[in-house]
DNA sequence: CGCTGCCTGTCATGATTTTGTCATATACTG
DNA sequence: CAGTATATGACAAAATCATGACAGGCAGCG
């Protein structure tokens, strides 16, 4: 299995080969765009783990493109590295201020940049993507995949799993059910909307099905008519 | 309310039928254009969300169109999906330069269809427009799609939410009866007058209804006798 | 292989909310 | 006080959602 999904963006073909040619090497599946747009694209469709984003786009729209991407909630957890040609302080600045989680000056050795890689995914997936969620006594954890009420063991399925995980990550925001979709069952795949109904059910139903005391759970998940579903602490 | 408008340009009376029939039933409104120049007009004189752009047009080539709306300011970020009955990556590739912003080939299903372009115009408008809109201890949160007094959500449908949107986003100035329908239902919808009366009264109920203390927020929406309507803040 | 049980996506149906319109009451203007 | 303009309550149609049922897919297992 490849270690994981880098979105290269880059304009200078030669160099964008040279760099896909070293990811590929080092067991990494490369996605490659050579603009922004084409960039902001492909890391909606395909979910990179981490982008690789180039200084200078034509355009000068890399580093816009990394505050959009950082100040969207969907994508702000996707670590990108900038790619510099300029050592100067300045653009660290600038780039730090837009969320940027690491440097690379040009001109680099493969072997520097493999290890910025991985150094940051190490950072970034290893402590934030797989720590427990919780929300008062109900508790989700990526680790050992299981959900569990006041300690007690939760029967879930595995989407509905993924459900509560991105509901758990993306509190007190609506989403429309295309929305849940791309997120929950990947963008391309088609569905009838009522389905996504289906499954919130489901979930709600996992959520009150233990014979908790007080509580009930699944009213965390709270429809919005004519938009979508939320999950929220507040009582709606 | 439609979803969105969509131009289709298509040579092909059999396909663009068809398409245009998938779209409707789908809910979007939908524009047909036979030619690249009737499609460049339609889009200048209409302002579609997006266009369906068949690759083999006569006499021109859909790229060359596509190329022309990207490259001028005010028809650029119309998203612009093409219809191709190639797979060959060429093509795609082709596209892609052009700055369009997904493929559908032929044949494709009329779910696959929706979908996508669902999902572009979902990508596109991702503008972040979210900020909540607060005065005094009303708040109006887009993002959760809430409405608060005193952080007491309040019982709100979803036109009275887009009502008070708009009122909110845009103080202290008078809309005519014709004037809000446009903003909140959208223009060439049909409406009695008196109905925005109605939803005003809804909304005016609605900021009423928290028994909150003291100040009565439905006064915040004032009347304005034979002109229309105003939120002010300050008391008429 | 065939059987079994679980997970999924889809559908049909009934429940609930929302919405546009009317008819009537009330308020404002000159 | 007459003549409009707006507020309000009621209502039926339409939109939207929750729910139960069901069939195909798939893995595990005898």
């Amino acid at each position: 299995m490849s270690e994981a999904t880098i979105l290269i963006v880059e304009d200078e073909p030669a160099i964008m080969d040279m760099i896909a040619l070293t990811l590929d090497h080092a067991n990494f599946d490369t996605i490659a765009a050579e603009s922004a747009h084409q960039a902001h694209v492909a890391v909606i469709d395909q979910k990179p783990d981490l982008i690789l984003l180039d200084w200078m786009l034509p355009g000068g729209s890399g580093i816009e493109l990394a505050r959009r991407l950082k100040r969207d909630d969907l994508t702000a957890d996707i670590p990108i590295i900038m790619l510099t040609a300029k050592t100067s302080e300045d653009n660290k600045v600038q780039g730090l201020n837009a969320g940027v989680d690491d440097y690379v000056t040009k001109p680099f050795s493969p072997r520097e940049l493999v290890a910025r890689i991985k150094a940051v995914i190490r950072r970034s997936g290893g402590s934030e993507l797989d720590k427990p969620l919780e929300v008062f006594d109900l508790r989700l954890d990526p680790a050992s995949h299981q959900v569990t009420i006041e300690d007690q063991s939760v029967e879930i399925g595995p989407t509905e799993f993924r459900l509560l995980k991105f509901f758990m990550s993306h509190q007190e925001k609506v989403f429309s059910r295309d929305n849940i979709q791309d997120q929950v069952w990947g963008a391309n795949v088609y569905l009838d909307e009522r389905t996504i109904d289906v499954h919130i059910r489901r979930l709600r139903q996992a959520l009150t099905s233990t014979e908790n005391s007080g509580t009930n759970y699944s009213k965390l998940i709270q429809t919005v008519r004519g938009v979508g579903y939320r999950f929220s602490v507040k009582p709606s």
